[in-house]
DNA sequence: CAGAATCCCATACGATACTG
DNA sequence: CAGTATCGTATGGGATTCTG
């Protein structure tokens, strides 16, 4: 199927055509799309991180917004967290199932993203 | 490939298998990923649209907020603007060759959104 | 090591009014 | 119709300090 009839089969299931507001979906896609919430499920993408390596991965993340986005990850039930009571602590955050199923298709639009933003930028001030 | 090889070939275009914060990427990602930047360019994926039908569409969207990531995504080389010189103006939106290629990852990513949503905030307060 | 708590700020965003 | 201009606010996000 096209990409055009894609989005027409997903906007027609709404009454006129138009993406709702008072919506769920725009509560997940604002978690899913925020500025960090990518990166951080793109790097367990790859495999359980701890939070040290998330707050390396995720350079520039602040503690401040890596829990948080955590949480609200975890909520969602597309992280799963994971402590041991080990001292020192350690802590594992991976993929549920769900979460999975969501990386799958984020992975692809970051590695665009990456891949492109060179030309994109340099046409921008070129 | 598997999602976690895709992942780590990313990653490994880097030095420290980071996502670098001083990366153009950060940029042209926090365009797409916007809260309206992605309803705009699913919106214009299925054909071009007009400015008014952009702000019926991407429901509860400001003008304010419209022009601004209109503006953003045409700087970013994903949106076309056509102005026609008739009373009454008209204006058409559409995508970009480059435009599309992004698309075409963005609206998979949305509809899935769309189709979990209601699971997924059912789990949080359930 | 893995956070919680607090303070603070920039800006993304919304509401309204106006225009060619 | 397709915007611009202005004002006001909420909150996403950063810096710092503290703790089991």
């Amino acid at each position: 199927m096209s990409v055009s009839n894609r989005v027409t089969e997903l906007r027609r299931r709404f009454d006129a055509e138009i993406f709702p507001a008072q919506c769920p979906s725009r509560m997940v896609l604002d978690h899913v799309t925020s500025k960090w919430g990518v990166l951080v499920l793109a790097a367990l993408a790859e495999e359980p991180r701890r939070w040290g390596e998330l707050r390396r991965i995720a350079e520039g993340i602040s503690e401040k917004m890596l829990a948080q986005t955590l949480k609200t990850l975890e909520r969602d039930g597309l992280v799963h967290r994971e402590a041991h009571p080990v001292i020192p602590p350690r802590v594992d955050y991976s993929l549920t199932s769900r979460g999975e199923e969501l990386a799958a298709l984020l992975v692809p639009l970051l590695a665009w993203v990456i891949d492109h933003a060179d030309e994109i930028v340099t046409t921008e001030q070129g």
